[in-house]
DNA sequence: CGCATACAGGACCGCGCCAGTCCAGTTACG
DNA sequence: CGTAACTGGACTGGCGCGGTCCTGTATGCG
């Protein structure tokens, strides 16, 4: 498991999407562009805001723009962005410390390197990298439901 | 985020514990041991026998036993013991393929990478490194593997 | 100047999942 | 034969997350 939170999930295929120059930059057109659900699209723009990755101008004509380039975001940061600081195990600094049986644990704070490596990998893969699909055929990774023009249509 | 399951903190706890060989390989022994409940504790022993980690023996003065030792034993082994194959997101490998926007999804199969490379992280560091018992301030950020620690000796 | 648009920042809520428990069955030791 | 311990399920309650909505505010435009 290990399991990612979707909400991250969504913000990579956003701000992707939002690396891309038109005229696309509301969260409304996001919402539709990406098929996500709107509001689901403008919590995660909020939380992209505060979490510094993306710029918001506010009012009408508003909209989001990347603050950085792809390149220059790594999956940790979106990952910090929504779901808080990486904490493996409660028991890690980011951890909220929850750990009642702490006294007797006889792996007290060794999460910390595991954490760290985790945090590491994730530092080290870019949003760049995860753009860098969407050629015309990708690696066919499993279901092949995949159509010749999958977003240059919009 | 990205919380490991409380029950594979347990089972590295529980693992730990059984590594040192005196008289107690019972599951209410363990429980008594590390300060968990014990039917948590059985319930975590029963998946590591399925996944492999540790042999059972039945009846009276049954136990469990290591079938490896700590440092042959990853943290992704016990990972995958307790929640199943990692999987960041729905759209890798080891994931449910639950995507229904995948046909827009301009990020499609890219998550593999950022999966393995978390799955390498965890590969990495075994058991015998948790087991290292609590130093004084570890600060490695990836060499924490192969440190030659003699503590998890008995 | 006022309206329309779009972000800000909350509150709210139902569903799904995980943790924890329990039980009937089986094995094996003494 | 009785007891101790594992086996493998089912069951359930809590809670965290995903998703929605609402009020307020800023801003461009007619």
């Amino acid at each position: 498991m290990l399991r990612l939170s979707k909400l991250s999930d969504y913000a990579v295929v956003v701000l992707v999407r939002l690396s891309r120059e038109d005229g696309c930059q509301t969260s409304p057109c996001l919402a539709a562009m990406t098929g996500l659900p709107e509001p689901t699209v403008a919590k995660v723009l909020k939380h992209l805001t505060s979490g510094g990755l993306v710029t918001s101008q506010r009012g009408a004509r508003g909209g989001y723009r990347l603050s950085r380039t792809l390149a220059e975001i790594a999956i940790a940061d979106v990952v910090a962005a929504i779901d808080g600081p990486i904490a493996i195990a409660a028991c890690t600094e980011g951890g909220n410390g929850r750990c009642e049986v702490e006294s007797q644990c006889s792996v007290r704070g060794r999460w910390d390197p595991v954490n760290t490596a985790v945090l590491d990998a994730l530092s080290r893969i870019t949003l760049a990298d995860m753009a860098a699909a969407t050629p015309p055929r990708p690696q066919p990774v499993r279901t092949a439901k995949l159509v010749p023009t999958p977003l240059s249509a919009e």
